[in-house]
RNA sequence: GCGGGCGUGAUGGAAUGGUAGACAUAUCAGACUUAAAAUCUGAAGGGGGUUGCCCCCGUGCGGGUUCGAGUCCCGCCGCCCGCACCA
C-alpha cells in the first residue's frame, strides 16, 4: 500500500502547480474575475497559527472560485514600515531595513510550504522605495486636490527622553523606557481631510450588503453623526461669547454651568494669565491622549471665575467651568452640564457643589435626582417641568426638535450636523515609515518635491542609539533645494502613518510594478475586491481609511469610479489567542516570552533556558508586542501543510476566536491518512465489482456536494469539514460497487481540495483523474439525487418532541393532521379529549397543543 | 468611561424561530495482538423511575413574546475587541 507522505507529495504537487503557473493571475476579459485578499501581514519574523488560519481560510475561497470558472488574483505582500523595525535597532543594533527584509524572506519561506495559491509574482513591502515612492506621488496628488491639510494635534509628550510616544508606549500615563509621566503636547501635523467626508462614508455603509452587520454599525458609530444645537452664551463681563454644541437643548434648563476644554482658546487665555488656572491646566494635560484615557481618569474641574447668562432668562447667570473631560476636539470645545439627565455632569456637580436641576419626571415617578441622573431612552414619553417651547407630556425628541425650532426662530442658535470623526493625522515622528515629500523653505514656505524627484527616500546611515527621529538629526538627509525658488531648504522630518501604506495595497496589487500608483485598465479590470478577509480588530480604522483612500484615488485620478467602495465582501475573522508569558526586569517592567521558550508543568511555568519562574496571563490576542505566537513549522514539519490547513479550519467556527492547542492536530493527520487509505483501498478495486447501496452512496455523495458547497460560500468551513467527516464515514463503510466508490472518492477529493490541495492531487492522480484537480472544474449537486421520498415529522406535545412519523413527502397537511392524531403518544396524552390546537409545519415538525 | 461582539456536554463546537448537543477531541468498553501502538466496533448532557420503555431538568443569570426560544425582546453577570501614534 502506498503510504501517506505529505513531506514528499507536497512538494512535488507545489512544484507542479508552478509550472504549470496554475497562481499567475493574467487579464483576461473574457472571463469573470474574482479578487480575493487577506489582510496582509506585518513582518515580524515568524508566522503564526492566526496567518495560517487567515491565509488557509482566503485561499480556500481562491481554489473554490478558481474552480468555478473565475480568474482568480490571490496576491500577498508585507506591510512592512512600523514602530517594531526601530524596537529592534534599539534593542539590539542592526538597522530596521536589514530587519524587515530577513524577516520578510524568513517568512515568506515560512508560507511557500502552506501551499496557497498565491500569486508570488506581485509581491511587494510597503518599504520598498518603488512602493513608498508612489505612495509619494499620491500624497502630492491628494495635496494638490485640497484632501490634505497642515495644522495642530495633540501628542504624547514624554518630558525626559524629549520625545513623541505611541499610544502603545504609554502604560499607565507613563513613558515605557523612562517612565516619566507624560504630557499632551501640541504639534504640527498634516491631516487627511476625511471629516469631509464623513456623511458620503456614513451614507455608503448602506451599500456594503456583503459586510457584517456589526462592522457597518461600529463605523456608524465612529462616524458619530448627531443632530445638536449650536448657540453662543454671553458673558457678563462682556467678553465674546462661549459658542456650545449640544445634542440635548431640550435640557437647557435644567443647565447648571457651562464647562470648557482646559485647551479652549479661553483656557488657554486665562493660563498664561493666572497661575493658579495654569497649574490646574498643567495638571489636565497629565496623562495619554487616548479617549479612553481622558474618559477614565477622575473628573478634575475649576471655576474660572467668568460668568455667563442664561440665554432664555438674562438675570440667570452661569459659571464657568474649566473640566478636564471635555475634548477640544468635539464640538466647539465647551458645553452646558445638565446634572440631571447626565451621570457624567452629575457626579461632576455632586464633587464640585453645584446646583442640580431637574427638566423632566417620568410619568410614574416625579422624584428628583439624587446620586442617580435620570436618562430615559429618547424615545420615551416624560413630564416636561416649565419647557420654555411649551411641551407638557413628550418624547426626548420631540422636544429636541421643538427646542432647536425654537431658538431657530428667536434668533438665539441654530440646529446643526455634527459628526464625531475627526480629520486624519498622519504625520508620525519616526524613521521607518514613507517620508513625506515636502520641503520647508525660508522664503517659500511648505513646498512639495517635485514629481520627478520621487522617490524621497529614506537614507540607511542612521543610528538608534539615542531616543527620538534619526532623520530630525541626520547631518545631511535633510539638506536640499527649494523645489520651487531653487535656495536652501530642510526636508520634512516626519513620516507617514503605517495606516496609509495599507490604505491602498489592495490598488497597488491590480498593477504592482507600474510606473504610476496604479495602471487604469488594470484597476478597472480587477478592482474590485470581491472577497476581503481580516479580522476584526481592523473593523473601523483600517478599513474606513482605506474608503476614503479609495475615493481619493478616484478623485485624483488613480481608481476608476466603481472602486470608490474597494471591498465588495468582508470577512471578519476571529483572532487566535494564545496564553501570554511574562517575567519582569529589575525595573518591574514585563518581559514577554515565546511560548517554545517557556516549559509548563503542572507545578508552574519556567524559562526552559534559566529556570525562571514564569507568570502565565491567560489567552489574548497573539500578538508580536507580547511574543505569545506559536510557530505552526513545527506541526507543517511533522504532519504536512494539508494537516496545520485541515486543523484551522476545522477547529473552530471562522468568525470567532480560536484558541491555539495542539491536540487537534494528530487527529486532522490521522483523518488525512484514512482518506489516502480509502482511496488506495478503491484504486485496487476490480473496476467491474458490484456491490449493494450504489445509489444510498451517490444520495450521499450529491447531498455532500450540495452541503460543502454551502458551507464555503457562507464561511462555514467548519461546518463543510463536518460534512465530509461524515461522507468519508459514510464511503468507508460503503458495500457499493467500484464505479460508485470511485466516482465518491474522487468527489471527495474535489470537495476536499480547498484545504488539502496536495492529498486532493494525489488521490485524483491515482484515480486517473485528468489533469490537475486545481484545475477540474467543481462538482455539482444532481437535484434529482436530493430528493427524499418521504419525510420524517418530529411530534411535540405542547413543545416538547414526544414522537414522531414518517409520511410522503408531499402528503397533503390534512391528511399528516390525521396521521398524526393516531399517534401513540397523541393519543394517551390527549386521553380522548380533542388538542385545543394543532400545528403542522409541512416537511418540518408537528405540535399538538393540549 | 464610550462603541461593538461573544457565552451551548469534560473540550472545540452543530442547530433557515421547529427533534439541542451534528462532526470531532478527550474518556470508557469491546475486537484484533504474546503485548503495546496503530486500526476497527460501540457507549456516553445531568438526574430519576415501574429500564425492550417512560418522566423531570438542561444552551451564563432573571424576566418576557410565541403553539414552540440556544436563536427574538428587556434587565443583569462574565469574557473579548476597538477607542484615532500597535499593526
Amino acid at each position: 500500500m502506498a503510504r501517506f507522505d505529505p513531506s514528499v507529495t507536497e512538494k512535488k504537487w507545489q512544484q507542479a502547480w508552478d509550472k504549470a503557473g496554475v497562481f499567475t493571475a493574467k487579464r483576461d476579459e473574457t472571463r469573470p474575475k474574482y479578487y480575493v485578499l487577506e489582510m496582509f501581514p506585518y513582518p515580524s519574523g515568524r508566522i503564526h497559527m492566526g496567518h495560517v488560519r487567515n491565509y488557509t481560510m482566503g485561499d480556500v475561497i481562491a481554489r473554490y472560485k478558481a474552480s468555478t470558472g473565475h480568474n482568480v488574483l490571490h496576491p500577498m505582500g508585507w506591510d512592512a514600515f512600523g514602530m517594531p523595525a526601530e524596537n529592534a535597532a534599539m534593542a539590539s543594533g542592526g538597522h530596521p531595513k536589514d530587519w524587515t527584509y530577513q524577516n520578510i524572506a524568513v517568512m515568506r519561506e515560512q508560507m511557500k510550504p502552506l501551499g496557497l495559491s498565491i500569486d508570488w509574482s506581485r509581491e511587494f513591502a510597503t518599504c520598498d522605495p518603488e512602493y513608498y515612492g508612489q505612495q509619494q506621488a499620491l500624497f502630492l496628488d491628494f495635496l494638490e486636490a485640497g484632501l490634505i491639510d497642515r495644522r495642530n494635534a495633540t501628542v504624547n509628550w514624554d518630558p525626559v527622553d524629549m520625545t513623541v510616544l505611541a499610544n502603545e508606549q504609554v502604560i499607565d500615563g507613563k513613558g515605557w523606557r523612562s517612565g516619566a509621566e507624560v504630557e499632551r503636547r501640541d504639534l504640527t501635523q498634516w491631516f487627511f481631510r476625511i471629516s469631509d467626508y464623513a456623511e458620503e462614508l456614513l451614507e455608503a455603509l448602506e451599500g456594503l450588503d456583503n459586510w457584517p452587520a456589526k462592522v457597518r454599525l461600529m463605523q456608524e458609530n465612529w462616524i458619530g453623526r448627531s443632530r445638536g444645537l449650536q448657540f453662543g452664551f454671553e458673558r457678563v463681563d462682556g467678553g465674546d461669547p462661549i459658542s456650545v454644541y449640544t445634542t440635548r437643548p431640550d435640557t437647557l434648563m435644567g443647565a447648571s454651568f457651562v464647562g470648557i476644554s482646559p485647551d479652549h482658546p479661553i483656557a488657554k487665555k486665562l493660563e498664561a494669565e493666572n497661575p493658579e488656572i495654569a497649574d490646574f491646566v498643567a495638571e489636565c494635560r497629565k496623562g495619554g491622549t487616548t479617549e479612553e484615557a481622558i474618559e477614565t481618569a477622575p473628573k478634575l474641574g475649576m471655576d474660572t471665575g467668568i460668568r455667563v447668562k442664561h440665554p432664555l432668562n438674562p438675570d440667570w447667570e452661569l459659571p464657568v467651568w474649566i473640566a478636564n473631560f471635555i475634548l477640544m476636539d468635539y464640538g466647539t470645545g465647551a458645553i452646558f452640564a445638565c446634572p440631571a439627565h447626565d451621570q457624567r455632569d452629575l457626579d461632576f456637580c455632586r464633587k464640585y457643589d453645584l446646583p442640580v436641576i431637574d427638566t423632566f419626571f417620568a410619568l410614574d415617578d416625579p422624584t428628583p435626582v439624587e446620586r442617580e441622573a435620570f436618562v430615559p431612552p429618547k424615545t420615551d414619553k416624560v413630564q416636561w417641568v416649565n419647557h420654555f417651547a411649551g411641551l407638557d407630556v413628550a418624547t426626548g425628541e420631540e422636544a429636541i426638535e421643538a427646542t432647536i425650532a425654537a431658538a431657530e426662530k428667536e434668533g438665539w442658535g441654530e440646529g446643526v450636523t455634527k459628526y464625531r470623526l475627526r480629520d486624519w493625522g498622519l504625520s508620525r515622528q519616526r524613521y521607518w515609515g514613507c517620508p513625506i515629500p515636502v520641503l520647508h523653505c525660508p522664503s517659500c514656505g511648505v513646498v512639495p518635491e517635485k514629481k520627478e524627484n520621487l522617490p524621497v527616500t529614506l537614507p540607511d546611515d542612521v543610528s538608534f542609539d539615542i531616543p527620538g527621529n534619526p532623520l530630525d538629526r541626520h547631518p545631511t538627509w535633510r539638506d536640499a533645494p527649494c523645489p520651487k525658488c531653487g535656495g536652501d531648504a530642510k526636508r520634512e522630518t516626519d513620516t507617514m502613518d503605517t495606516f496609509v501604506d495599507s490604505s491602498w495595497y489592495f490598488a497597488r496589487f491590480t498593477a504592482p510594478r507600474a510606473e504610476t500608483p496604479t495602471n487604469m485598465a488594470d484597476a478597472d479590470y480587477w478592482m474590485n475586491v470581491d472577497q476581503y478577509i481580516g479580522g476584526v480588530e481592523h473593523a473601523i480604522l483600517h478599513l474606513l481609511y482605506s474608503r476614503f483612500f479609495a475615493r481619493a484615488m478616484h478623485i485624483t485620478g488613480h481608481l476608476p469610479a466603481s472602486a470608490r467602495e474597494p471591498f465588495d465582501a468582508l470577512f471578519t475573522q476571529g483572532m487566535v489567542t494564545h496564553a501570554i508569558y511574562v517575567t519582569r526586569d529589575e525595573n518591574d517592567r514585563p518581559v514577554y516570552h515565546f511560548p517554545e521558550d517557556v516549559e509548563v508543568h503542572e507545578s508552574g511555568a519556567r524559562l526552559g533556558a534559566t529556570g525562571e519562574a514564569v507568570e502565565i496571563i491567560p489567552s489574548a490576542k497573539m500578538s508580536k508586542s507580547k511574543n505569545n505566537v506559536v510557530d505552526p513549522l513545527n506541526i507543517i514539519g511533522a504532519y504536512g501543510a494539508d494537516t496545520a490547513r485541515w486543523f484551522v479550519l476545522s477547529d473552530s467556527p471562522p468568525e470567532r476566536d480560536v484558541e491555539w492547542t495542539a491536540s487537534g492536530a494528530d487527529a486532522a493527520y490521522k483523518h488525512l491518512s484514512r482518506v489516502w487509505s480509502l482511496c488506495d483501498r478503491i484504486g485496487a478495486m476490480d473496476p467491474d465489482q458490484p456491490g449493494e447501496g450504489d445509489d444510498d452512496l451517490l444520495r450521499e455523495m450529491h447531498k455532500t456536494i450540495r452541503d460543502v458547497t454551502n458551507g464555503i460560500e457562507s464561511f462555514g468551513f467548519n461546518a463543510a469539514i463536518a460534512k465530509l467527516y461524515a461522507f468519508t464515514n459514510t464511503l468507508a463503510r460503503s458495500k457499493a460497487g467500484a464505479k460508485a466508490q470511485k466516482a465518491a472518492i474522487k468527489t471527495l477529493a474535489q470537495l476536499m481540495s480547498p484545504m488539502t490541495p496536495h492529498l486532493s492531487e494525489e488521490i485524483w492522480a491515482h484515480q486517473g483523474g485528468e489533469g490537475l484537480i486545481a484545475q477540474a472544474d467543481w462538482p455539482v449537486a444532481d437535484e434529482a439525487m436530493l430528493v427524499e421520498d418521504s419525510v420524517t415529522l418530529p411530534i411535540q406535545i405542547n413543545g416538547k418532541r414526544r414522537s414522531e412519523i414518517t409520511v410522503p413527502k408531499d402528503m397533503d397537511k390534512v391528511e399528516v393532521e390525521k396521521l398524526a392524531l393516531t399517534d401513540k403518544a397523541v393519543l394517551k396524552a390527549l386521553s380522548g379529549g380533542a388538542p385545543k390546537k394543532l400545528i403542522v409545519v409541512p416537511g418540518r415538525i408537528i405540535n399538538v397543543v393540549i
